[in-house]
DNA sequence: TCATATACGGAACGCTGTTCCGTTTATCAA
DNA sequence: TTGATAAACGGAACAGCGTTCCGTATATGA
Protein backbone atom coordinates (compact mmCIF):
# COMPACT_ATOMS: atom_id res chain seq x y z
CA UNK A 1 0.00 0.00 0.00
CA UNK A 2 2.95 2.52 1.24
CA UNK A 3 5.36 1.09 -1.30
CA UNK A 4 6.64 3.24 -3.99
CA UNK A 5 6.25 1.09 -7.67
CA UNK A 6 9.42 1.04 -9.11
CA UNK A 7 8.47 1.05 -12.70
CA UNK A 8 10.48 4.07 -14.76
CA UNK A 9 7.22 5.43 -16.11
CA UNK A 10 8.90 8.67 -17.45
CA UNK A 11 6.33 9.93 -20.16
CA UNK A 12 3.57 7.46 -20.96
CA UNK A 13 5.28 4.75 -23.25
CA UNK A 14 7.29 2.98 -21.17
CA UNK A 15 7.97 0.39 -23.72
CA UNK A 16 6.36 -0.55 -27.46
CA UNK A 17 3.98 -3.56 -27.37
CA UNK A 18 5.32 -6.41 -27.78
CA UNK A 19 4.75 -7.72 -31.87
CA UNK A 20 3.32 -11.12 -30.85
CA UNK A 21 0.92 -9.40 -28.60
CA UNK A 22 -0.09 -6.86 -31.39
CA UNK A 23 -0.42 -10.20 -33.75
CA UNK A 24 -2.52 -12.40 -31.33
CA UNK A 25 -4.79 -9.29 -30.51
CA UNK A 26 -5.64 -8.83 -33.93
CA UNK A 27 -5.73 -12.56 -34.89
CA UNK A 28 -8.49 -12.62 -31.72
CA UNK A 29 -10.76 -9.77 -33.01
CA UNK A 30 -10.65 -11.23 -36.36
CA UNK A 31 -11.71 -14.57 -35.44
CA UNK A 32 -13.89 -13.39 -32.71
CA UNK A 33 -15.91 -11.18 -35.63
CA UNK A 34 -16.54 -14.46 -37.66
CA UNK A 35 -17.30 -16.81 -34.85
CA UNK A 36 -19.79 -14.40 -33.51
CA UNK A 37 -21.57 -13.71 -37.05
CA UNK A 38 -22.03 -17.64 -37.24
CA UNK A 39 -22.49 -18.89 -34.19
CA UNK A 40 -23.67 -15.88 -31.90
CA UNK A 41 -22.21 -13.36 -29.36
CA UNK A 42 -22.99 -17.06 -26.79
CA UNK A 43 -20.29 -18.28 -28.13
CA UNK A 44 -17.87 -19.59 -25.52
CA UNK A 45 -14.43 -17.75 -25.08
CA UNK A 46 -12.67 -21.04 -25.09
CA UNK A 47 -13.71 -22.11 -28.36
CA UNK A 48 -12.48 -18.50 -29.63
CA UNK A 49 -9.34 -18.49 -28.00
CA UNK A 50 -8.69 -22.28 -29.11
CA UNK A 51 -9.80 -21.24 -33.35
CA UNK A 52 -7.63 -18.31 -32.61
CA UNK A 53 -4.76 -20.64 -31.32
CA UNK A 54 -4.11 -19.25 -27.99
CA UNK A 55 -4.75 -20.18 -24.43
CA UNK A 56 -7.43 -18.32 -22.82
CA UNK A 57 -4.86 -16.67 -20.43
CA UNK A 58 -3.63 -14.81 -23.29
CA UNK A 59 -7.38 -13.82 -24.41
CA UNK A 60 -7.97 -13.08 -21.16
CA UNK A 61 -4.83 -10.23 -20.73
CA UNK A 62 -6.05 -8.51 -23.78
CA UNK A 63 -9.95 -8.70 -22.79
CA UNK A 64 -10.13 -8.84 -19.45
CA UNK A 65 -14.12 -9.52 -19.47
CA UNK A 66 -16.03 -11.89 -21.99
CA UNK A 67 -18.29 -8.23 -22.84
CA UNK A 68 -14.65 -6.29 -23.54
CA UNK A 69 -14.29 -8.95 -26.25
CA UNK A 70 -17.78 -8.38 -27.36
CA UNK A 71 -18.03 -4.27 -27.73
CA UNK A 72 -14.42 -3.88 -29.27
CA UNK A 73 -15.39 -6.45 -31.59
CA UNK A 74 -18.90 -4.04 -32.39
CA UNK A 75 -16.84 -0.94 -32.13
CA UNK A 76 -15.30 -2.28 -35.18
CA UNK A 77 -17.82 -3.36 -36.83
CA UNK A 78 -19.04 0.26 -36.59
CA UNK A 79 -16.11 1.40 -37.94
CA UNK A 80 -15.71 -0.79 -41.13
CA UNK A 81 -19.49 0.41 -41.77
CA UNK A 82 -19.07 4.44 -41.17
CA UNK A 83 -16.00 4.26 -42.90
CA UNK A 84 -17.64 2.66 -45.81
CA UNK A 85 -19.91 6.12 -46.32
CA UNK A 86 -16.97 7.53 -46.84
CA UNK A 87 -15.47 5.05 -49.29
CA UNK A 88 -18.84 4.89 -51.05
CA UNK A 89 -19.35 8.63 -51.22
CA UNK A 90 -15.83 8.86 -53.01
CA UNK A 91 -16.63 6.18 -55.89
CA UNK A 92 -20.42 6.85 -56.52
CA UNK A 93 -22.50 10.20 -57.75
CA UNK A 94 -24.26 11.79 -54.10
CA UNK A 95 -27.77 9.33 -54.53
CA UNK A 96 -25.91 5.98 -55.52
CA UNK A 97 -23.40 6.51 -52.60
CA UNK A 98 -26.85 7.27 -50.02
CA UNK A 99 -28.93 4.17 -51.49
CA UNK A 100 -25.80 2.11 -51.20
CA UNK A 101 -24.58 2.77 -48.05
CA UNK A 102 -28.59 2.03 -46.77
CA UNK A 103 -27.79 -1.37 -47.72
CA UNK A 104 -24.44 -1.88 -46.13
CA UNK A 105 -26.36 -0.63 -42.98
CA UNK A 106 -28.57 -3.29 -43.03
CA UNK A 107 -26.38 -5.99 -43.69
CA UNK A 108 -24.53 -4.59 -40.66
CA UNK A 109 -27.99 -4.73 -38.80
CA UNK A 110 -28.85 -8.48 -39.83
CA UNK A 111 -25.28 -9.67 -38.72
CA UNK A 112 -26.01 -7.82 -35.26
CA UNK A 113 -29.03 -10.27 -34.18
CA UNK A 114 -27.82 -11.68 -31.68
CA UNK A 115 -25.92 -8.37 -30.02
CA UNK A 116 -29.63 -7.09 -29.97
CA UNK A 117 -31.07 -8.73 -26.54
CA UNK A 118 -27.61 -8.00 -25.05
CA UNK A 119 -27.41 -4.15 -25.85
CA UNK A 120 -30.88 -3.52 -23.88
CA UNK A 121 -30.35 -5.71 -21.57
CA UNK A 122 -29.24 -3.28 -19.04
CA UNK A 123 -25.76 -4.78 -18.29
CA UNK A 124 -23.64 -1.90 -17.77
CA UNK A 125 -20.81 -3.56 -19.64
CA UNK A 126 -22.99 -2.06 -23.32
CA UNK A 127 -24.33 0.45 -22.11
CA UNK A 128 -21.63 2.94 -24.03
CA UNK A 129 -22.49 1.15 -27.03
CA UNK A 130 -25.60 2.80 -28.31
CA UNK A 131 -23.91 5.97 -27.99
CA UNK A 132 -21.04 4.78 -30.00
CA UNK A 133 -23.39 3.31 -32.25
CA UNK A 134 -25.24 6.66 -33.02
CA UNK A 135 -21.61 9.40 -32.96
CA UNK A 136 -20.42 7.39 -35.86
CA UNK A 137 -23.64 6.65 -37.68
CA UNK A 138 -25.35 9.71 -37.27
CA UNK A 139 -22.69 11.95 -38.68
CA UNK A 140 -22.42 9.59 -41.63
CA UNK A 141 -25.91 9.24 -42.58
CA UNK A 142 -26.02 13.11 -42.49
CA UNK A 143 -23.52 13.72 -45.13
CA UNK A 144 -24.98 11.32 -47.45
CA UNK A 145 -28.40 12.39 -47.12
CA UNK A 146 -27.06 16.50 -47.25
CA UNK A 147 -24.64 15.50 -50.26
CA UNK A 148 -27.69 13.92 -52.23
CA UNK A 149 -30.22 16.40 -51.30
CA UNK A 150 -27.63 19.69 -52.84
CA UNK A 151 -28.39 17.39 -55.83
CA UNK A 152 -32.39 17.71 -56.01
CA UNK A 153 -33.03 14.10 -55.98
CA UNK A 154 -34.07 13.19 -52.86
CA UNK A 155 -35.82 15.30 -50.15
CA UNK A 156 -34.70 16.95 -47.83
CA UNK A 157 -36.79 16.74 -44.72
CA UNK A 158 -35.34 13.50 -43.20
CA UNK A 159 -33.35 13.13 -40.05
CA UNK A 160 -30.22 11.17 -40.30
CA UNK A 161 -31.42 9.60 -36.86
CA UNK A 162 -34.88 9.06 -38.15
CA UNK A 163 -33.98 7.02 -41.31
CA UNK A 164 -31.57 5.01 -38.46
CA UNK A 165 -33.70 4.08 -36.53
CA UNK A 166 -36.50 3.08 -39.10
CA UNK A 167 -34.30 0.31 -40.75
CA UNK A 168 -33.08 -0.44 -37.46
CA UNK A 169 -36.75 -1.52 -36.76
CA UNK A 170 -37.56 -2.54 -39.93
CA UNK A 171 -34.84 -5.24 -39.16
CA UNK A 172 -36.39 -6.54 -36.43
CA UNK A 173 -38.99 -8.79 -38.15
CA UNK A 174 -38.39 -12.40 -37.56
CA UNK A 175 -39.69 -15.72 -39.55
CA UNK A 176 -38.28 -17.47 -42.58
CA UNK A 177 -38.22 -14.72 -45.18
CA UNK A 178 -36.95 -11.92 -42.66
CA UNK A 179 -34.07 -11.26 -44.54
CA UNK A 180 -36.14 -10.63 -47.74
CA UNK A 181 -38.79 -8.65 -46.49
CA UNK A 182 -36.37 -6.20 -44.71
CA UNK A 183 -34.67 -5.88 -47.72
CA UNK A 184 -37.74 -5.24 -49.66
CA UNK A 185 -38.83 -2.18 -47.13
CA UNK A 186 -35.70 -0.98 -46.98
CA UNK A 187 -35.56 -0.75 -50.40
CA UNK A 188 -39.25 1.10 -50.70
CA UNK A 189 -37.81 3.70 -47.55
CA UNK A 190 -35.24 4.23 -50.29
CA UNK A 191 -37.33 4.96 -53.05
CA UNK A 192 -39.55 7.38 -50.92
CA UNK A 193 -36.50 9.21 -50.46
CA UNK A 194 -36.71 10.33 -53.65
CA UNK A 195 -37.84 13.72 -54.90
CA UNK A 196 -41.02 13.65 -56.76
CA UNK B 1 -37.60 -51.12 -26.00
CA UNK B 2 -39.72 -53.88 -27.11
CA UNK B 3 -40.77 -54.31 -23.31
CA UNK B 4 -44.34 -53.25 -22.38
CA UNK B 5 -44.99 -50.66 -19.58
CA UNK B 6 -46.54 -52.41 -16.59
CA UNK B 7 -48.70 -49.27 -15.34
CA UNK B 8 -52.55 -49.71 -15.44
CA UNK B 9 -53.10 -46.98 -17.97
CA UNK B 10 -56.97 -47.30 -17.79
CA UNK B 11 -57.96 -44.09 -18.40
CA UNK B 12 -55.12 -40.87 -18.24
CA UNK B 13 -55.10 -40.43 -14.61
CA UNK B 14 -53.79 -43.27 -12.67
CA UNK B 15 -53.38 -41.55 -9.60
CA UNK B 16 -54.18 -38.54 -8.05
CA UNK B 17 -51.24 -35.58 -7.22
CA UNK B 18 -49.79 -35.93 -3.73
CA UNK B 19 -50.45 -33.30 -1.60
CA UNK B 20 -47.03 -32.77 -0.79
CA UNK B 21 -45.79 -32.23 -4.15
CA UNK B 22 -48.93 -29.95 -5.35
CA UNK B 23 -47.96 -27.83 -1.72
CA UNK B 24 -44.45 -27.36 -3.34
CA UNK B 25 -45.06 -26.48 -6.69
CA UNK B 26 -47.30 -23.59 -5.38
CA UNK B 27 -44.60 -23.01 -2.78
CA UNK B 28 -42.06 -22.74 -5.35
CA UNK B 29 -43.72 -20.29 -7.30
CA UNK B 30 -44.95 -18.27 -5.01
CA UNK B 31 -41.16 -17.54 -3.93
CA UNK B 32 -39.95 -17.55 -7.48
CA UNK B 33 -42.70 -14.74 -8.02
CA UNK B 34 -40.98 -13.12 -5.28
CA UNK B 35 -37.63 -13.46 -5.97
CA UNK B 36 -37.78 -13.06 -9.57
CA UNK B 37 -39.54 -9.55 -8.62
CA UNK B 38 -37.18 -8.66 -5.84
CA UNK B 39 -33.42 -9.84 -7.58
CA UNK B 40 -34.41 -10.18 -11.22
CA UNK B 41 -34.73 -13.33 -13.34
CA UNK B 42 -31.14 -14.30 -13.62
CA UNK B 43 -31.33 -15.47 -10.08
CA UNK B 44 -30.14 -19.09 -9.23
CA UNK B 45 -32.30 -22.08 -8.94
CA UNK B 46 -30.40 -23.26 -6.08
CA UNK B 47 -31.29 -19.72 -4.44
CA UNK B 48 -34.58 -20.07 -4.43
CA UNK B 49 -35.49 -24.10 -4.07
CA UNK B 50 -33.27 -22.77 -0.64
CA UNK B 51 -35.63 -20.11 0.24
CA UNK B 52 -38.25 -22.44 -0.83
CA UNK B 53 -37.00 -25.26 2.04
CA UNK B 54 -37.38 -27.42 -0.67
CA UNK B 55 -34.15 -29.69 -2.41
CA UNK B 56 -32.99 -28.68 -6.39
CA UNK B 57 -34.24 -31.92 -7.33
CA UNK B 58 -38.25 -31.34 -5.73
CA UNK B 59 -37.52 -28.13 -8.26
CA UNK B 60 -36.07 -29.72 -10.81
CA UNK B 61 -39.41 -32.51 -11.35
CA UNK B 62 -41.73 -29.65 -11.83
CA UNK B 63 -40.02 -27.62 -13.52
CA UNK B 64 -37.30 -29.58 -15.30
CA UNK B 65 -35.83 -26.68 -17.30
CA UNK B 66 -35.30 -23.23 -15.52
CA UNK B 67 -36.93 -21.21 -17.96
CA UNK B 68 -40.19 -23.73 -17.30
CA UNK B 69 -40.13 -21.97 -14.18
CA UNK B 70 -39.80 -18.19 -15.31
CA UNK B 71 -42.91 -18.93 -17.89
CA UNK B 72 -44.79 -20.53 -14.91
CA UNK B 73 -44.36 -17.47 -12.93
CA UNK B 74 -45.06 -15.00 -15.95
CA UNK B 75 -48.49 -16.97 -17.10
CA UNK B 76 -49.45 -16.97 -13.62
CA UNK B 77 -48.94 -13.17 -13.15
CA UNK B 78 -50.46 -12.84 -16.87
CA UNK B 79 -53.43 -14.89 -15.36
CA UNK B 80 -53.80 -12.25 -12.28
CA UNK B 81 -53.99 -9.11 -14.58
CA UNK B 82 -56.41 -10.56 -16.50
CA UNK B 83 -58.60 -11.78 -13.79
CA UNK B 84 -57.89 -7.97 -12.34
CA UNK B 85 -59.76 -6.85 -15.46
CA UNK B 86 -63.03 -8.76 -14.42
CA UNK B 87 -62.98 -7.83 -10.85
CA UNK B 88 -62.43 -4.46 -11.56
CA UNK B 89 -65.64 -4.48 -14.05
CA UNK B 90 -67.92 -5.81 -11.41
CA UNK B 91 -66.69 -3.28 -8.57
CA UNK B 92 -66.26 0.05 -10.17
CA UNK B 93 -68.38 2.01 -13.15
CA UNK B 94 -66.87 1.19 -16.77
CA UNK B 95 -64.73 4.03 -17.33
CA UNK B 96 -63.46 4.18 -13.31
CA UNK B 97 -62.81 0.32 -14.03
CA UNK B 98 -60.67 1.00 -17.29
CA UNK B 99 -58.81 3.77 -15.63
CA UNK B 100 -58.24 1.59 -12.64
CA UNK B 101 -57.19 -1.51 -15.03
CA UNK B 102 -54.48 0.28 -17.61
CA UNK B 103 -53.00 1.33 -14.22
CA UNK B 104 -52.57 -2.47 -13.11
CA UNK B 105 -51.19 -2.97 -16.18
CA UNK B 106 -48.54 -0.67 -15.99
CA UNK B 107 -47.44 -2.15 -12.69
CA UNK B 108 -47.41 -5.52 -14.37
CA UNK B 109 -45.22 -4.55 -17.15
CA UNK B 110 -42.84 -2.73 -14.52
CA UNK B 111 -42.45 -5.86 -12.58
CA UNK B 112 -41.34 -7.42 -15.87
CA UNK B 113 -38.75 -5.28 -16.39
CA UNK B 114 -36.23 -8.42 -16.50
CA UNK B 115 -38.02 -10.20 -19.00
CA UNK B 116 -38.10 -8.28 -21.12
CA UNK B 117 -34.64 -8.88 -22.31
CA UNK B 118 -35.09 -12.59 -22.17
CA UNK B 119 -38.42 -12.25 -24.71
CA UNK B 120 -37.14 -11.04 -27.38
CA UNK B 121 -33.94 -12.52 -27.22
CA UNK B 122 -34.87 -15.65 -29.70
CA UNK B 123 -34.43 -18.35 -27.30
CA UNK B 124 -37.86 -20.97 -27.99
CA UNK B 125 -38.11 -21.39 -24.26
CA UNK B 126 -40.04 -18.32 -24.39
CA UNK B 127 -41.19 -18.40 -27.89
CA UNK B 128 -45.19 -18.88 -26.54
CA UNK B 129 -44.96 -16.08 -23.65
CA UNK B 130 -45.73 -13.06 -26.28
CA UNK B 131 -49.04 -15.24 -27.75
CA UNK B 132 -49.86 -16.09 -24.28
CA UNK B 133 -50.16 -12.31 -23.35
CA UNK B 134 -51.77 -11.41 -26.05
CA UNK B 135 -54.36 -13.48 -26.16
CA UNK B 136 -55.13 -12.77 -22.59
CA UNK B 137 -54.94 -8.93 -22.55
CA UNK B 138 -56.89 -7.82 -25.89
CA UNK B 139 -59.99 -9.34 -24.89
CA UNK B 140 -59.73 -8.62 -21.42
CA UNK B 141 -59.05 -5.04 -22.66
CA UNK B 142 -61.02 -4.74 -25.11
CA UNK B 143 -64.39 -5.49 -23.08
CA UNK B 144 -63.57 -2.90 -20.39
CA UNK B 145 -63.01 -0.50 -23.19
CA UNK B 146 -66.12 -1.58 -24.74
CA UNK B 147 -68.06 -1.12 -21.11
CA UNK B 148 -66.72 2.26 -21.17
CA UNK B 149 -67.38 3.97 -24.91
CA UNK B 150 -71.05 2.76 -23.94
CA UNK B 151 -71.54 5.20 -21.10
CA UNK B 152 -70.31 7.50 -23.99
CA UNK B 153 -67.76 8.57 -21.77
CA UNK B 154 -64.63 7.35 -23.97
CA UNK B 155 -63.25 7.24 -27.48
CA UNK B 156 -64.56 4.39 -29.76
CA UNK B 157 -61.90 4.39 -32.11
CA UNK B 158 -58.67 2.99 -30.14
CA UNK B 159 -57.76 -0.69 -30.60
CA UNK B 160 -56.94 -2.51 -27.56
CA UNK B 161 -54.31 -3.95 -28.87
CA UNK B 162 -53.03 -0.56 -29.80
CA UNK B 163 -53.62 0.53 -26.52
CA UNK B 164 -51.31 -2.23 -24.46
CA UNK B 165 -48.76 -2.05 -27.07
CA UNK B 166 -48.66 1.94 -26.23
CA UNK B 167 -48.68 1.76 -22.35
CA UNK B 168 -45.60 -1.08 -23.06
CA UNK B 169 -43.59 1.29 -24.82
CA UNK B 170 -44.00 4.11 -22.33
CA UNK B 171 -42.61 1.60 -20.16
CA UNK B 172 -39.56 0.88 -21.60
CA UNK B 173 -38.37 4.28 -20.52
CA UNK B 174 -35.08 4.19 -18.01
CA UNK B 175 -33.59 7.05 -15.42
CA UNK B 176 -34.38 7.87 -12.18
CA UNK B 177 -37.30 8.84 -12.06
CA UNK B 178 -38.87 6.29 -14.45
CA UNK B 179 -41.39 4.72 -12.97
CA UNK B 180 -42.51 8.35 -12.12
CA UNK B 181 -42.68 9.20 -15.48
CA UNK B 182 -44.16 5.97 -17.04
CA UNK B 183 -47.45 6.78 -14.06
CA UNK B 184 -47.63 10.17 -15.57
CA UNK B 185 -47.49 9.87 -19.22
CA UNK B 186 -50.18 6.37 -18.45
CA UNK B 187 -52.46 8.70 -17.26
CA UNK B 188 -52.17 11.36 -19.65
CA UNK B 189 -53.21 8.41 -22.53
CA UNK B 190 -56.12 8.28 -20.05
CA UNK B 191 -57.06 11.26 -20.20
CA UNK B 192 -56.89 11.19 -24.00
CA UNK B 193 -59.55 7.95 -23.96
CA UNK B 194 -61.90 10.43 -22.64
CA UNK B 195 -64.51 11.67 -25.11
CA UNK B 196 -64.54 15.86 -25.63
C1' DT C 1 24.60 -11.69 -26.04
C1' DC C 2 22.15 -11.21 -22.02
C1' DA C 3 18.94 -9.50 -18.42
C1' DT C 4 14.39 -8.63 -17.87
C1' DA C 5 9.83 -7.01 -18.55
C1' DT C 6 6.29 -8.85 -21.14
C1' DA C 7 3.41 -12.25 -22.88
C1' DC C 8 2.08 -17.01 -23.14
C1' DG C 9 -0.63 -21.47 -22.20
C1' DG C 10 -3.56 -24.02 -19.71
C1' DA C 11 -4.61 -25.94 -15.11
C1' DA C 12 -7.56 -24.60 -11.50
C1' DC C 13 -11.42 -22.09 -9.21
C1' DG C 14 -16.10 -20.76 -8.34
C1' DC C 15 -20.58 -20.53 -9.96
C1' DT C 16 -23.98 -21.92 -13.03
C1' DG C 17 -27.97 -25.34 -14.88
C1' DT C 18 -29.07 -30.09 -14.82
C1' DT C 19 -29.01 -35.18 -13.72
C1' DC C 20 -28.98 -39.09 -10.74
C1' DC C 21 -30.11 -42.00 -7.16
C1' DG C 22 -30.58 -43.68 -2.38
C1' DT C 23 -33.98 -42.38 1.08
C1' DT C 24 -38.47 -40.82 2.73
C1' DT C 25 -43.43 -40.47 2.56
C1' DA C 26 -48.33 -40.07 0.96
C1' DT C 27 -51.68 -43.04 -0.72
C1' DC C 28 -54.83 -46.90 -1.04
C1' DA C 29 -56.33 -51.70 -0.73
C1' DA C 30 -56.70 -55.25 2.70
C1' DT D 1 -54.91 -49.88 11.16
C1' DT D 2 -51.47 -51.56 8.44
C1' DG D 3 -48.36 -52.69 4.82
C1' DA D 4 -46.95 -52.47 -0.04
C1' DT D 5 -45.84 -49.44 -3.44
C1' DA D 6 -45.60 -45.64 -6.50
C1' DA D 7 -44.48 -40.98 -6.01
C1' DA D 8 -41.73 -37.44 -4.33
C1' DC D 9 -37.77 -35.77 -1.83
C1' DG D 10 -32.94 -33.93 -0.95
C1' DG D 11 -28.61 -33.02 -2.17
C1' DA D 12 -24.26 -34.92 -4.04
C1' DA D 13 -22.30 -35.13 -8.47
C1' DC D 14 -21.59 -33.73 -13.35
C1' DA D 15 -20.69 -30.68 -17.21
C1' DG D 16 -19.88 -26.22 -19.01
C1' DC D 17 -19.24 -21.54 -18.32
C1' DG D 18 -16.36 -17.05 -17.16
C1' DT D 19 -12.37 -15.83 -14.85
C1' DT D 20 -7.86 -16.12 -12.21
C1' DC D 21 -3.27 -17.65 -11.37
C1' DC D 22 1.26 -18.81 -12.13
C1' DG D 23 5.29 -21.34 -13.95
C1' DT D 24 7.35 -21.08 -18.52
C1' DA D 25 8.79 -18.97 -22.84
C1' DT D 26 10.26 -15.08 -25.58
C1' DA D 27 10.64 -10.37 -27.70
C1' DT D 28 13.16 -6.39 -26.65
C1' DG D 29 16.77 -2.89 -25.87
C1' DA D 30 21.22 -2.20 -23.75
Amino acid sequence: MSEVTDQPEKDGSERAIRADAQRNEDLLLAVAREVFATKGVDTPVREIAAKAGVGVGTLYRRFPRRSDLVTAVFRHEVDACAAAARTLAAEYPPTEALARWLRRYTEFLAAKKGLAAALHSGDPAYAALPDYFRANFEPALARLLQASAATGATRTDIAAYDLLRAIGNLSVSSGPDAADHTARMVELLIDGLRQR
